[in-house]
RNA sequence: GCCCCUGUAGUUCAACGGAUAGAACAGGAGACUUCUAAUCUCCCGAUAGAGGUUCGAUUCCUCUCAGGGGCACCA
């Protein structure tokens, strides 16, 4: 990349001037006027030897003009004591030549190459509703893995279901009390999963309410445990195996696929025999329970078996990280959850580097914020949640309303594309870490910064290559146009922006990243006619073709799907 | 009470210690006989408060205020 040749340059040129400095570091200036890359290094040093740094950084540029590189159209010095550096016509073509050769690869990297790296995402619950939590958690989750694939790595993704637990006995106690008064046929018809979503609402009200079905729910999900009781396990395998069904659906709808499913009933009883065999070492008992005394390590105590002897999550997840590794040699495991984990993940890390420090050291989680009602909290406890499917559907009836006078084939499925679209970029384009504050009618934008904006946009570019398709006017790179676009001033960075988002796991850099260039090039199709009987045709066309694969290889990194009409 | 995270235009978000703090929505003014107006062009408008470090602070440190999360048997 040219970055390595200025920062290599930069670094020649401090040297040959005696001087020292450990890291360059390079900017793109917020302004083209200050030139396409910007370095301080001038500044930096001439603190540490007392010099004037305009002085300093006139010195530095001198020599690197005497260098003659092909890249560099010029070097100025600027402002307190910046070094600007602009690039040439020649490097732009050249940069432009390139993203044709290399197309769907544009922007791929190999600072991963060969790692092997799994990584957990959406782990929603059978028996309760897949809410827009999980939509946050899959949509943040599907855009890391592919960033990660993107620079090389090999991506396996995971995703950890909690199939056992209180949760599923609420909802059976409900489901129970339904059919003994003959209402609402339990597995059959569409309406089942608001059933499920409904009866843990109803159980989880019970069982905060009233002692005795706090008794009976205490009770069956022992049996559940257990298996010795007919009713009840078949309620609970006819309602997991639907709502897992149910949740396939909305991954295909996403676009994801996992390669690795993992469930609590089967981290449960590992958890529990670790965590026993390691009583007295790491865990010690207290009040019944098994617990680990995490303030030792500046952390707080937590239970990892329960007074009843069952394992609490935490338990479950220090299985989870051995039996990940045993189906997959992984090299990193990254493990994504909504904030309110946090600091309980720390206990767990801590736990885990006392009985498996390797798998502690390869361990990364990464916290996502929520989203956050604007008319108060979610909670599927009281039932006030929205569905993913409710949202989406949503979101596609107002695309489809927009859609109404327009000639497209596929209408349904391109109106999905761009409902699930909106929705993916109304998370991805904030740093992962935030709460979104979600309002259902401001939230998911058709306009401006928004997923529509960008699918538009790749829209728009391939209307006009199709336009020059049947004008048969080809694309051409010899002959360029005079004064270098702000599209190629941009083009080039996106390896760059790609490398951030996967070092800081931030998909919202290449966001905004894809946003700036898709206004950019809403511009210049605006001020240019692309398709005409004129020389620098050929060479606009090009543009829109690199623009398109730029956009397209950006949308698959956000996980979003770019139709060629809207 | 202790520990973590967050406070930027009216609103929702950007800004890798740098130059005039960027967008979008909302508000105001314009642009479709021309490649898709889900678009473009222009205007209005912000760093919670007080100290400190630095040539330079939205960014780092301290305190105050405000919001969120966690702190023993939920996940």
């Amino acid at each position: 990349m040219v970055r390595d040749i200025l920062k290599n340059t930069i670094k020649e040129t401090i040297s040959d001037l005696s001087l020292e400095a450990d890291d360059i570091h390079l900017e793109h200036p917020s302004d083209f006027a200050y030139g396409d890359y910007s370095t301080n290094v001038a500044m930096r040093i001439a603190k540490q030897i007392g010099e004037n740094p305009k002085e300093l950084a006139r010195e530095i540029t001198d020599k690197i003009r005497e260098i003659k590189i092909k890249e560099i159209e010029k070097v100025k010095v600027a402002g307190a004591g910046f070094i600007n550096f602009y690039l040439s016509r020649e490097f732009f073509t050249q940069s432009i030549k390139e993203i044709l050769k290399i197309g769907e690869k544009w922007g791929s990297g190999n600072s991963l190459k060969n790692q092997k790296i799994i990584i957990e995402y959406t782990d929603p619950n059978p028996f309760k509703e897949f809410h827009i939590g999980h939509l946050m958690s899959n949509a943040i989750g599907e855009s890391i893995s592919r960033i990660i694939e993107f620079s090389g790595a090999e991506a396996k993704r995971a995703n950890y279901q909690g199939d056992v637990g209180l949760h599923t006995a609420k909802a059976i106690w409900a489901l129970m009390r339904r059919k003994q008064r003959g209402s609402t046929p339990l597995f059959t018809g569409d309406e089942v999963l608001g059933v499920l979503g409904e009866a843990y609402a109803e159980g989880a009200k019970a069982y905060d309410g009233d002692d005795i079905a706090k008794e009976e729910i205490k009770k069956i999900n022992k049996k559940i445990y257990d298996k010795n009781d007919n009713e009840i396990n078949s309620l609970y395998e006819n309602g997991r195996k639907i709502s897992l069904e149910h949740f396939e659906e909305i991954y295909k709808k996403l676009g994801t696929k996992f390669d690795y499913y993992f469930f609590e009933s089967e981290t449960g009883p590992i958890g529990k025999e670790l965590v026993k065999k390691n009583i007295g070492k790491i865990f010690e008992e207290s009040n019944g329970a098994i617990i680990f005394r995490g303030e030792k390590a500046g952390l707080h105590t937590r239970v990892f078996v329960n007074s009843e002897g069952l394992p609490t999550y935490e338990a479950k997840d220090l299985a989870l990280a051995k039996i990940k590794n045993e189906r997959y040699d992984y090299e990193k495991s990254i493990v994504i959850t909504a904030n309110e984990q946090k600091e309980y993940y720390k206990v767990v890390l801590e736990a885990m580097k006392q009985i498996y420090p390797e798998l502690a050291k390869k361990t990364k989680h990464i916290s996502h914020g929520i989203l956050r009602l604007s008319s108060g909290k979610m909670s599927s406890r009281t039932g006030l949640v929205i569905t993913s499917e409710s949202l989406i559907g949503e979101v596609k009836t107002k695309v489809l309303d927009k859609m109404k006078d327009a000639d497209i084939a596929d209408k349904e499925g391109v109106a999905e594309q761009i409902a699930v679209g909106a929705i993916k970029y109304s998370i991805l384009k904030q740093s992962a870490g935030k709460d979104i504050v979600f309002d259902f009618d401001k939230s998911i934008s058709f306009e401006g910064d928004s997923g529509p904006y960008l699918q538009y946009a790749y829209a728009r570019a391939s209307s006009v290559l199709e336009k020059a398709r049947r004008q048969n006017i080809k694309s051409d790179t010899k002959k360029v146009i005079a004064e270098t676009t702000e599209l190629e001033k941009l083009l080039y960075r996106f390896p760059e922006v790609i490398e951030r988002a996967n070092n800081e796991f931030e998909p919202h850099y290449i966001t905004t990243y894809l946003t700036e260039l898709a206004g950019v090039f809403n511009s210049f199709y605006s001020r240019e006619k692309i398709v005409e009987e004129s020389g620098s045709s050929p060479y606009k066309i090009a543009l829109t073709e690199v623009f398109k694969i730029t956009i397209k290889n950006g949308l698959w990194l956000l996980g979003i799907k770019a139709p060629e009409n809207m």
